[in-house]
DNA sequence: CACGGAACCTGCCCGC
DNA sequence: TGCGGGCAGGTTCCGT
């Protein structure tokens, strides 16, 4: 479900917890740290009495770097996971947590504490080492395109190199990170770009379009507040983004086109759903070998 | 080794 | 009203 820019609206949410120490943790579904090397016990072990640092991100992961170590408390939101404030602390408030809080962390001092709720318990949180500053999870994840670092001519070369459809190379987070479903089919169809059209035979210009168009579309969400269908998506305070009431394919089968009025069509593409406009996003010639 | 598809989960919505 | 199928913002693993 997050993408980039909702993983950057929790990050800025978060950032008032930075320089709290942990008072407390609680993992109430062992499925949430599953990631992390000696389960719940090693879990709660190191991030107990740590420092949290100035929350970091890349493409979709998010970090509480801590402070005075070589560790960061590191979270991924899969489909459903969220990050939340909450004033009452979560260690032994039972009941009185929403029906998908998995884990719970009381900070000291004088501000809120921090909830972790996943429905689909796809996300996870663990505590891990970090290297140059990024945890070692996080390394194999390419830079994303808002990344100081980011390096457009290396990226054009990897989704040039590749004989997989363009969509495919868009969604692989080893290339560029940060772009999921939602913003991968907007940017397409700004791009038009079929999302199936192979990668190496997109022009340089094609390719240098698409990639302009998924940093604009997200960054257009960012200031939306990021995009919301339902309760799932929501920021540190609960509070659901507005963007998809500006997404101009996803999610939009049947519906005009806002481009050319030609019915938006679904195809079922990757176990999931490619939102695309016939007309105005040709598929390319069939690969020939 | 590169690629494509299934698996991992819970819950909601729809049609029958 | 109830049940089965389809669908959902992602990543990882396994077979080809």
């Amino acid at each position: 479900m997050p993408e980039l820019p909702e993983v950057e609206v929790v990050r800025t949410g978060l950032m008032p917890l930075a320089g709290r120490r942990v008072r407390a943790v609680r993992v109430l579904h062992p499925r949430a740290v599953r990631r992390q090397p000696g389960g719940t016990a090693e879990f709660e072990h190191r991030l107990l009495g740590q420092v949290l640092a100035e929350p970091r991100r890349r493409g979709k992961y998010l970090w509480f770097p801590l402070a005075g170590t070589d560790e960061a408390l590191l979270a991924h939101l899969g489909m459903s996971g969220q990050m939340l404030l909450a004033d009452a602390p979560g260690v032994g408030a039972g009941a009185d947590l929403g029906p998908h809080v998995r884990v719970v962390v009381d900070l000291d001092g004088t501000g809120p504490n921090l909830r972790f709720a996943d429905q689909r318990t796809f996300g996870g949180l663990t505590v891990v080492d970090a290297e140059a500053g990024l945890p070692v999870p996080v390394q194999h994840i390419a830079r994303d395109p808002f990344d100081p670092g980011f390096d457009p001519d290396a990226v054009m070369r990897l989704i040039r190199g590749s004989h997989r459809g363009i969509k495919r190379v868009l969604l692989d987070q080893t290339v560029v990170s940060g772009i999921g479903n939602i913003y991968a089919d907007e940017a397409l169809w700004r791009a038009r770009i079929h999302y199936d059209r192979s990668a190496d035979r997109l022009p340089r210009r094609a390719v240098a379009t698409l990639l302009a168009s998924a940093v604009a579309v997200m960054a257009e969400a960012l200031a939306a507040g990021g995009t919301s269908f339902d309760a799932l998506y929501v920021n540190v305070n609960g509070q659901s983004g507005w963007f998809d009431r500006s997404l101009s394919v996803y999610g939009q089968a049947d519906r005009p086109c806002p481009r050319c009025g030609t019915p938006i069509r679904r195809d079922r593409f990757m176990n999931r759903s490619s939102y695309f406009c016939p007309r105005c996003q040709r598929p390319g010639r069939p690969t020939a070998a």
